[in-house]
DNA sequence: AGGGAGCCTGAATCCTCAA
DNA sequence: GTTGAGGATTCAGGCTCCC
């Protein structure tokens, strides 16, 4: 369902104890208009977020969160999603009107996104507050994969407290270990790293400040159940009521701008979700390169590339990444082969030099292919790696010097990384 | 320079404008006493963080902050640890008394953390908050290596607008790209992924909790220069200092408990920083495989095992990780090998059954290997190897039949993998 | 009901032993 | 002797249980 008008109004119709989650994405305090201008929009949408005063700000907040707090039900949680532009004096809210003891969780959604270089760190994360109504919050136990560090084939093994007081494994009286039937993995932590809605993104319908639909599927997913009912006061887009819908639950949206109000209807009625590899695979499934070869590739302080057959990185020079790319030789491949592909690779982008990495020792060679520099040289272990690229770079012919006066770096630590 | 007391009274005795970076981890208003009980420890370090309220608690901070701000240069800046506990207040505190204007980051430690199974999400980050004294103040440009999906390649071309006012790759007159000279990396961001200090670490003092000596690190790099002034009025462990002078900065300490002083100075005169692999290398070292053999284990919904040579992975039955090994056979390997590889490796811990997926199609064939019951298929495509997979367990034993109604699922995505 | 003791967990290290 | 696979160990948070 769907209302448009001011959300305080609409709320103090609502029954009381009729909701199971309400999520709100409110103006964020920026001070500013917030439009998005994509020039094939047919539409151009936008919303005010400029007030008097913080103190206005909060009591515009606190007189709506009072009614959201009345609408829940005692089971219901709220998600308050917010910046650094006012998070402090919303968190001083929620804990006045839904009490300290029902703060949950405070959720750091982290992304990358493009950047423009500023004085000072990149904003890479917004805030979510995590509140229920009472300490009987419903919640549904969510587990994520074991770390990479984890011994996963020793933890089924069961433990116990031994004379000591030290723990140990179990063992059954023929002194075989003692297993567990089955592991859950590692409940869901509060830093969510969820990309950020790529500006090429389809689900995008150029409507500002629009969340991803998985994010918004991740909070539903953790308090409530199919049918359960999802409240947003300050729909927009409509998000919130799409990953209702996907996931069967009752939805109930609520947003002043009648625009709003019709794109959400729109979206509703056919709700588009980009399948981004990205969103769904994560992005360690755009991690080709195995551990052996990037590390092999820090050592060489090599940038890693990890899209492109014919590139596996790009040499650095004083820790800027310079447009020579590089190759490694892989088990199955002659040379020539490896070869061939990064003058393909690099035929297009016109790069004048490139380096490959062979699997066997042998000397430094320098080739012409085309208008592309091709240095081929062997490793089998770092000392000779840094040698080799050391040579290979004195032999570059005088005209591309001043390109690649690549210094063989010091590895980073004394540990031997392969 | 180490001072044993209270930081109050010897902030007042410090000169106006002579530090350069105050870094402050306060009690976090945790309401009780933290102490570490390491049972082999000479030492029980301990502190109280217990306070009457949360207005007395932000007063006695207050009455510091105003301290620090006075010591501070004009170009100086001050970084605050805490946690969820306290941080709104902390941050409005910081508001009054450095000025909203020269708020600078919200910064994210994230982590991963030996779990503690609770009602609600895990606890995995505490919040840096950043302040300069002015808009004037130091900063050190810092990079980070392009995100994985970045298309370095491509970014090395300049790019114009054209008549439209669109962005486009800029080209010669010949029509190839113009390439950048170099490329930095992308901004630091604000979401920092640095581990805990593990348990195990040598790093580890006793005294409880201890920060690790990267974040530290990172820190004084990014606001100080060699030589620069680094206080810390908390120092604890003096974690802070260790960094500071390992990094060349001059350093001044202070704390009211003897035993940190004491045990600050012991770590000044023999400083040790933990060379732990995952610190310096990444988690991403860690895993042993390659994209392609970690697509298809998530496709066929197997965990991932990264430090064990005998077993890829473990089978999940309705998302629960069961006991049950499995192995690729390589390409470089014949499928005998491979099955004497799981074996081996499953003897120690007992697991019952495990499964090999050979490089060739074949039907399934379940054979005994001591008490060990092993499964072997072949896949040479996914729709094979769901087949083959359910085929496989449906040749299972009866009295193994419980342990493994593993059912095989469907892809999750359109892309095709492998 | 309230407080304290003890249990369970898994991340990440240390450390041993076999190749 | 060297390496590295993998077995052993630590410990704080949050739970449960007991007094």
């Amino acid at each position: 369902m769907l209302h448009e008008g001011d959300n305080l109004q609409i709320l103090s119709k609502l029954p009381t104890g009729s909701v199971d989650l309400i999520y709100l994405d409110p103006p964020f305090f920026s001070q500013r208009t917030h439009r998005l201008s994509s020039k094939g929009a047919k539409q151009k949408f936008e919303f005010e977020d400029t007030w008097e005063s913080i103190g206005a700000y909060i009591s515009f907040l606190e007189l709506r969160l009072i009614e959201m707090r009345r609408v829940l039900k005692d089971t219901g949680s709220i998600f308050l999603h917010c910046d650094k532009a006012a998070s402090h004096h919303i968190r001083v809210l929620l804990d006045k009107v839904f009490g300290i003891e029902n703060f949950q969780s405070e959720i750091i959604w982290s992304y990358k996104r493009w950047s423009n270089s500023k004085k000072g760190l990149l904003n890479n994360h917004q805030n979510i507050y995590f509140y229920s109504k009472s300490s009987d919050f419903k919640f549904i136990p969510t587990f994520e994969a074991y770390s990479a560090t984890t011994n996963i084939d020793q933890i089924f093994q069961k433990r116990e407290r031994n004379a000591d007081g030290k723990a140990a494994y179990k063992q059954s009286a023929s002194g075989d270990p003692e297993l567990m039937k089955e592991k859950k993995g590692v409940p869901l932590s509060d830093v969510w790293s969820i990309p950020f809605l790529n500006p090429k993104a389809k689900e995008r319908t150029g409507y500002p400040t629009q969340k991803p639909i998985l994010l918004l599927e991740r909070i539903i997913e953790l308090t409530t159940e199919p049918g359960d009912m999802v409240l947003d006061p300050f729909c927009g887009s409509g998000t919130t009521l799409i990953a209702a819908k996907l996931l069967g639950r009752s939805y109930l949206g609520i947003d002043k701008s009648s625009d709003a109000i019709t794109l959400t209807q729109a979206r509703l009625d056919a709700p588009v979700k980009t399948r981004s590899a990205l969103m769904e695979k994560g992005v360690n499934s755009y991690r080709s390169k195995s551990g052996l070869e990037r590390s092999r590739m820090e050592m060489l302080d090599i940038q890693p590339v990890e899209r492109n057959k014919g590139i596996d990185g790009f040499a650095k020079v004083g820790g800027q990444i310079r447009p020579i790319p590089v190759l490694f030789q892989k088990a199955n491949e002659s040379l020539p082969t490896a070869v061939g592909k990064i003058v393909r690779a690099s035929a297009k982008n016109k790069f004048r030099m490139g380096v490959v990495i062979g699997t066997e020792n042998s000397d430094v060679e320098i080739r012409e292919y085309d208008s592309l520099t091709i240095a081929t040289c062997g490793v089998s272990d770092y000392a000779e790696a840094v040698k080799s690229l050391d040579s290979l770079l004195k032999a570059i012919p005088k005209d591309l010097q001043s390109d690649v006066e690549i210094i063989a770096k010091e590895p980073k630590c004394d540990v031997t990384l392969f």
